[in-house]
RNA sequence: GGGCCUGUGGUCUAGUGGUUUAUGACGUCGCCUUUACACGGCGGAGGUCGGAGGUUCGAUUCCUCCCAGGCCCACCA
């Protein structure tokens, strides 16, 4: 038998094991099936490049618990999509094409864009494909075609109708480099150096007292409105209500409290000018206060700095400064380092202006949210914090209006002539409103329009994703998929993606999008987060080259849910290592069981303990995945597969194997088939392809499903049951186990033969179990005694 | 600054609804050419369970504080 070895080739078996799966639809969705539906919202990767290591993590630990619902003989709802519209996509392009959206006359860059994609994404979606996650591909969307362009913009005029959109001035952030406007994203903080300039204001009450106030940023001096203290802070209470005057440019400004003001920084007073930063423009809402523009979108100052206008920002500072120094209105400069906002690509800081911005109006329902927050099932449940924290902390409306290029329309024009806000017709949706126009004049009767150039924030689409998918499917079906049951996705967008779609639903359809969320952790190398630019980065397509899937998602399957893990290498080879022990396994199992299994009349103590042993854990695996706990039925299932199975059962049945009677073949062989079965069904949702490969090779002929996953998760055998069987089976292994040491101690093969001797009581436990510890021990015989290992011939 | 999570042999990790030899993997050392598997088997060594205090007959496990690491949010005049 030794020259027809065989070997287990992943990278074979994996192609093999996809194809076949593909060609028999295994994955299929079929709404018109009676069974119960389990539906998922999976997330929709970013189409940013290449799928990372973190993608394969939480997406093998949700296609985990979807594989175990499908073994339950659920009907499972599991789509597909890619985001691929807005700034990360735009930013692929622009590397990958060598192109600039802003260098580019719109409808070209979003026709390079649309060519890219089409072109990529099959690559793309491979990956997924790759480590088996078990999606139905052909419940497919892309958040820039047309289905998502038309939901996305239905949910803009049903938002619409409901009063919960609303346009508005507002600051938006902005590079003055790259001349756009940015979301919170893209924004990252920069530790630069900077200077804090103590500079003379004066307060206004009949003498001219000095007030002096600390700023890094004079060239605002011409937009400041306003001067605040802590109303706490005795120094400047006599001041409230007076005015202030700015210096150098010589206008007045109200010199008011507020408990945002930092007490020990600077002065304890701090100028307010529009647009300098969040603060500023918080209470510029807050209390009314004018607005001031100094700085233009191309980053010079404005005519409101008089002689300054026209000065890039840096250089108007500079000069400000001097000009103050020689007025003797600087009385120190310190010198600090503090963090800034910049613009992740250019390393610009950022700057607010104010243009026109559509809001979803939303922070009146503080409340709710933490209520609609209450109503979902958490795992694991301290997640649910993250988003009651950002609930209430939450201080603006929700902006959806972007500048940028690649995205979904706003379905909006404005009148020409009267201005008014025109939205689309549902029935004519998706819109482009720079192509298209509206169906019917304004209502003033002019037929001319301005189209609305922005367009949607990407979270305002994705957080559509549970209707994107849902309605793929034909109408009469939604409502028995949606709410849908799932919604597995990593912690770091609970804020973003979760929140925005609770939001959503409610608003829209008055209850949850989904029941349970399943929250995943990141990858870290070291304890690192991985990233680019610190080159720690991991590639799945690499390790999924040298072990395989089956490895990948077993090293997966060790994290608990929610928890980070360490990308470790050694613990991928140890899922080589278990895939290929399986394998073998499973060979020497069918290289001696030829004939269907039967039943047997009767079943030998040592099977039956071994069964014994299976139910229990049957038992705790089907508890653990029930809790989505993955991790305890891989860690339970592949120990009870590599000590108790192969080390001592396999060894235990060998003589029966070889040698035995028929009823002792009997029991055997049933025992082998069904503990294996079992093992692949209990390992199936976590290392999909190597449990199909043997399912296919061994099981297939006997057993009536086409593919072990549509199989059924396994059930308890149905045996008699003693109270103290564990104890019996932990005895017996026990008593091999010294075996085994005294051998080793002396340097014996485990092959070498011995007299056995053992105590009373063991002896008489054992009773109907001596041939088996005979036999596997190599006992010649067993007496009664102290326990003793003799060797025979010594 | 607010919130959350984590801290167990060299490394990673299970676990304890409190008390007897604390789980497994990797590594390491020794042995075993055993008819599924050397991508193997058996065995050995290796841990005062982050620190301090408290509750208790007894704490790795419960409570408080501290330290370290991580993540999210806020701030960054």
């Amino acid at each position: 038998m030794r020259d027809k070895k065989e070997k287990y080739d992943f990278k074979q078996v994996e192609e093999q094991i996809k194809q076949f799966w593909k060609r028999e639809k295994i994955f299929k969705f079929n709404p018109n099936i009676k069974k119960k539906i389990y539906s998922v919202d999976t997330p929709p990767p970013t189409v940013s490049g290449k799928m990372h290591i973190g993608h394969a993590f939480s997406y093998s630990q949700q296609d985990f618990v979807i594989r175990y619902k499908r073994m339950r003989g659920y009907n499972i709802f599991y789509p597909f999509g890619t985001d691929d519209n807005g700034l990360p996509t735009e930013r692929l392009v622009e590397k990958e094409k060598g192109v600039k959206a802003k260098d580019l006359p719109r409808e070209k860059f979003i026709k390079i864009c649309m060519d890219y994609l089409k072109k990529e994404l099959p690559k793309f979606i491979q990956d997924w494909k790759n480590i088996g996650v078990s999606c139905d591909f052909d419940l497919y969307y892309s958040t820039i075609n047309n289905h998502c362009r038309k939901i996305s913009q239905r949910s803009f005029l049903d938002l619409y109708k409901k009063n919960r959109v609303y346009r508005q001035d507002a600051p938006v952030m902005w590079c003055p480099e790259c001349q756009t406007g940015i979301s919170q994203v893209e924004a990252k903080d920069k530790e630069v150096k900077s200077e804090f300039n103590y500079i003379k204001f004066k307060i206004l009450d009949g003498k001219e007292k000095d007030l002096i106030i600390a700023t890094t940023r004079p060239e605002l001096l011409p937009a400041c409105v306003a001067v605040f203290y802590h109303p706490s802070d005795h120094r400047f209470k006599k001041l409230k209500g007076k005015m202030a005057k700015v210096p150098l440019f010589n206008f007045n400004v109200p010199i008011m409290e507020d408990k945002r003001v930092d007490i020990e920084k600077g002065t304890g007073i701090v100028m307010c000018c529009t647009f300098g930063d969040q603060t500023d423009m918080e209470w510029q809402r807050a209390y009314n206060l004018s607005i001031k523009e100094a700085i233009t979108r191309d980053g010079v100052m404005t005519k409101l700095a008089g002689e300054y206008s026209g000065l890039k920002i840096k250089e108007a500072r500079r000069k400000i400064i001097e000009d103050l120094e020689k007025s003797g209105l600087i009385v120190k400069k310190e010198k600090i380092k503090h963090f800034v906002n910049v613009h992740e690509r250019c390393g610009t800081e950022i700057e607010f202006i104010k243009s026109k911005q559509w809001f979803v109006k939303y922070l009146d329902l503080r409340e709710k949210m933490l209520s609609w927050g209450r109503k979902l099932d958490w795992y694991p449940i301290y997640m649910k914090h993250r988003y009651d924290n950002w609930v209430k902390g939450l201080q603006w409306d929700w902006l959806i209006s972007r500048q940028r290029y690649f995205g979904i329309p706003f379905p909006v024009w404005y009148c020409k002539k009267c201005g008014k806000e025109i939205v689309a017709e549902e029935k004519d949706l998706p819109v482009d409103p720079l192509k298209d126009k509206p169906k019917k004049k304004c209502s003033c009767g002019s037929n001319e329009f301005e189209p609305e150039k922005d367009v949607l924030d990407t979270w305002f689409t994705s957080s559509m994703t549970p209707r994107l998918a849902v309605e793929l499917l034909d109408k009469k079906f939604w409502d028995k998929i949606f709410p849908m049951d799932l919604r597995p996705q990593a912690h770091d967008i609970i804020t973003f993606w979760l929140f925005n779609t609770v939001v959503k639903s409610n608003l829209h359809y008055g209850k949850n999008p989904f029941k349970d969320v399943l929250v995943s952790g990141f990858v870290t190398l070291k304890g690192e987060k991985m990233s680019k630019s610190k080159g720690n980065v991991v590639e799945p397509q690499i390790v999924l080259e040298k072990y395989g899937a089956d490895a990948l998602r077993y090293w997966t399957a060790s994290s608990n849910l929610g928890e980070d893990i360490d990308y470790n290498e050694k613990d991928v080879i140890t899922g080589k290592k278990f895939t290929t022990k399986l394998f073998n396994a499973s060979r020497f199992i069918f290289m001696n069981l030829k004939d269907k299994v039967k039943r047997p009349n009767k079943i030998f103590e040592i099977d039956r303990l071994f069964l014994r042993k299976m139910n229990e854990v049957i038992e705790n695996s089907t508890n653990s995945f029930e809790k989505y706990e993955y991790s305890k039925c891989k860690q339970e299932t592949d120990n009870f597969f590599w000590h108790y199975f192969c080390d001592n059962y396999l060894e235990l049945v060998k003589h029966r194997v070889y040698n035995g009677s028929k009823e002792e073949k009997d029991s055997a062989f049933y025992t082998l088939y069904y503990s294996l079965l079992t093992i692949l069904k209990l390992m199936a949702p976590i290392t999909p392809f190597v449990t199909e490969a043997l399912y296919q090779k061994y099981f297939r002929k006997n057993e009536k499903e086409k593919s072990i996953h549509i199989t059924k998760w396994p059930k308890k055998f149905k045996i008699s049951q003693r109270k103290d069987d564990k104890e019996k089976l932990e005895l017996l292994l026990e008593i091999i186990s010294n075996v085994r040491k005294e051998k080793s101690k002396h340097n014996k093969s485990l092959k070498a033969e011995i007299i056995l001797i053992l105590n009373k009581a063991d002896k008489e436990k054992l009773k109907d179990v001596l041939e088996d510890l005979k036999a596997v021990t190599n006992a010649h015989e067993i007496k009664e005694g102290k326990f003793k290992v003799e060797f025979v011939g010594d």
